[in-house]
DNA sequence: AACGAAATGTTATTTCATTACTCTATCGGA
DNA sequence: TCCGATAGAGTAATGAAATAACATTTCGTT
């Protein structure tokens, strides 16, 4: 199974980009960042985001069509399956800081509707627009 | 307050064919449905669009980049305020079909998790994409 | 060395969304 | 009645996001 370590040189060039970034950036903003590297093609950074989205060390946020770095990536190993459960996103409209979070209640909430409905969910996308503490004290 | 009577031609054009429709519909696939009544461009369309979400009478699945009545539309009324909480969604990437809900879980989850970390939601997106019960029944 | 799988590179195109500008109708004051 | 604010409408042009189609390269395995 894939690790980091033999992640390829778009992936690598990719992954850092959002690693670094302290807000979610779009596949273009990827692209710009990464002409001096070489890339010129959206699709060379998009083939690399599907790569590190299935291995789970970036995300994609829905509302903002763009990507962030996985804040957990530090636990990823080799030797391990990935990612437990759904993310949560906290998106600050201000700051733009992205905050990732699992919350138990509201897993076990959905899984339940769905078993009552009979559906089965393959992927599930929970985003959260708003105003993190910060900017809010900073607003007050 | 609007009202459903008090909708444009645009928007109330805009709104018959969601409701009409079965599965979730670009902006594009309206327009495209709407040259025959005159419209012309993409911009008529996000316009009307825009209102209706904003009256609640619709909704944009930001999975999707599309949209869809708000199933629970009849609800509206010109005397009464709007659409209470966080509506969730689920989308059968088989037949299209979305399934509207709300989930009290769900929401003291969310509600709870923001509350602990000082984070203001302004606007929730939840959406699960997977195969609704009846397709989940023909693809056995 | 030969093979196949995965990744790459390039061009063109499609799909989704907004900006900028203009025009018109309506409605509530002053 | 006139004024001006607001909201909706129409048009053109452009910007931003994503994919299609096709040719080539890299690299581990047999």
């Amino acid at each position: 199974m894939a690790a980091r370590h033999d992640l390829t040189r778009n992936q690598t060039l990719v992954l850092d980009r959002l690693t670094r970034a302290d807000a979610p950036v779009s596949a273009y903003g990827l692209l710009d960042q990464l002409r001096e590297e070489g890339l010129r093609a959206p699709l060379q950074v998009y083939r690399a985001l599907d790569k590190l989205v299935e291995l789970g060390l970036a995300h994609r946020l829905e509302s903002l069509n763009a990507f962030v770095a996985c804040a957990h990536a530090h636990e990823h190993r080799a030797d391990e399956g990935h990612a437990t459960g759904t993310t949560a996103f906290a998106i600050c409209e201000t700051c733009g800081r992205v905050d990732e979070f699992h919350d138990h209640a509201v897993e076990e909430g959905l899984a339940a509707w769905a078993g009552a409905a009979g559906f089965t969910p393959r992927l599930t996308t929970i985003e959260l627009r708003g105003r993190c503490k910060e900017c809010q004290a900073k607003a007050a």
